[in-house]
RNA sequence: GUGGCUGUAGCUCAGCAGGUAGAGCACCUGGUUGUGGUCCAGGAAGUCGCGGGUUCAAAUCCCGUCAGUCACCCCA
């Protein structure tokens, strides 16, 4: 803390030990829910073209507007890190035929994404998240079995207070009708600039404005249940049936709307109460008019992302124990060189044996290599000195009850391997 | 882009009716010529974010600036 350092970016941080070894817990266990149902492992590049996501996820939202990275490349190219995985994803998908074989086309992803937006609890300029997509089909019971990943996965790490808030969007049938309906009852409310240009280029999003005289205000608003075609209708219901079988609780909400365009029918989010104001620890929805905004042909999708950071900073408000810590089984201690040279040996052996074995380096004092060994939480300490050289002996002391014997060195692998229980 | 709050040791913070810095935890050494977790003793560690101003004297007051943080807009 002397010289002027380098920091990372504004919004950008470092996953450092051992808290790191939560987000990795994280993904693991988002990842283990989708391989388990039949999804396949995709990765896109982190940029793509600008116009993809312009399109894609619409002109009018503010991820476009005002919070992607854009540049343009030396060779003139403008480009954009990735806000979203979804587009990158379809036409990814596209790109490469996978819709031409067999339906539904099931992809799951994990990766950093970029946003140009003020930091604040939970939100970040570079973050990460795992997704999944299924491609191809309407079926209701695709967007139910995505939710239910969803879930199970926050269980999965012990998570108890997640909340699955649902909506129906309608069609592009019958949306339409309810943006206009929707509109016009704007319209008719007294405003401030910005938001009444949001009504021209995007009533929905104004539902989602979290401003308490905004709320007052939409009180009365049309609901989008009521527009929703006999079709839209069928496939919510659906959905919520599955949901309940599933034993996966969630509530309706009718104002819930996400910031990106392409959504249709099917919409939700994962929200968490311990995360400040960003209290959605995950979100997705159909999508069913995507890939023909992409030049694609009609295919119908759903899917989601979940918010690696946001899901652990959730795990932290609960109080979950912190999962995946790097257990070793040995810490090996020698007193002096020659020592040091056995000893290192003895530890490639254990590594080699899938021991988790770590060794004092830096001739440190008997006492503080020891202080080492039991810091490090490893269940064994391996001590040898002149002495035991002479021997040939290696003390194997068991750090929890502090009982120790002498083991010969060719012993000593297969003695821990053993009493590991390996 | 707008607003509030905060910047003192590795971490969490105290000190702010101005007199050139402290605690707890962590770290290192010793108490035990070869043994950790408890305890005891000692030690190392800070241009008090940066720049300017007021003053005999500024971590403390004033101005500016940078950074962090929380919130709005929005979202993972």
């Amino acid at each position: 803390m002397n010289q002027p350092l380098f920091a990372a970016p504004k919004g950008t941080f470092d996953h450092v030990p051992p808290r790191a070894e939560t987000i990795l817990a994280v993904r693991d266990a988002m990842a283990e829910q989708v391989r388990r149902a039949g999804f396949g492992y995709i990765e896109t590049p982190s940029f793509e073209e600008t116009a993809l996501f312009v399109r894609g996820v619409g002109e009018s939202t503010d991820v476009v507007t005002k919070e992607m990275y854009s540049f343009t490349t030396k060779g003139g190219d403008d480009v954009t890190l990735r806000p979203e995985g979804t587009a990158p994803v379809l036409r990814a998908a596209l790109e490469n035929n996978l819709h031409r074989g067999a339906l539904p086309v099931k992809l799951w992803y994990s990766g950093s994404y970029y946003r140009y937006e003020r930091p604040q609890k939970g939100r970040y300029r570079h973050f990460s998240q795992v997704g999944a997509e299924v491609l191809g089909t309407e079926d209701p019971a695709s967007d139910a079995e995505l939710i239910v990943l969803a879930v199970d996965a926050y269980r999965a790490l012990g998570m108890t207070g997640v909340r699955v808030v649902l909506n129906s969007l309608g069609s592009e049938e019958s949306r339409p009708a309810y943006r206009e309906a929707l509109r016009e009852y704007l319209r008719g409310l007294d405003l401030d600039e910005q938001t009444a240009a949001r009504v021209e280029a995007n009533p929905l999003r104004v539902l989602d404005d979290k401003r308490p005289e905004i709320q007052a205000a939409l009180a009365d608003a049309p609901v989008v249940a009521d527009f929703l075609s006999p079709a839209d209708r069928t496939h919510h219901d659906t959905v919520c049936e599955l949901l309940a079988e599933a034993g996966v609780p969630f509530e309706q909400d009718p104002r819930l709307v996400r910031g990106l365009d392409y959504y249709t029918r099917t919409l939700f989010e994962f929200v968490h109460d311990g995360l400040g104001s960003q209290s959605a620890v995950g979100g997705g929805g159909r999508y069913d008019g995507l890939s023909e905004l992409l030049g694609g042909p009609r295919l119908p999708g759903v899917g989601w992302a979940l918010g690696v950071e946001r899901t652990a900073l959730a795990l932290e408000a609960e109080g979950v124990p912190l999962p995946g810590q790097n257990g070793l089984d040995v810490y090996a201690v020698p007193l002096g060189g020659e020592a040091s040279r056995h000893l290192f040996g003895v530890a490639t052996e254990l590594r080699r044996a899938g021991v988790r074995t770590d060794m004092a380096v830096g001739g440190r004092g008997l006492k503080g290599a020891m202080k080492a060994a039991d810091r490090s939480g490893a269940r064994f300490a391996l001590v040898v000195g002149e002495r035991d050289i002479a021997e040939d002996e290696v003390q194997v002391k068991d750090l929890r009850s502090g009982e120790q014997e002498a083991v010969s060195f060719s012993d000593v692998v297969p003695h821990v391997t053993r009493r590991l229980g390996h």
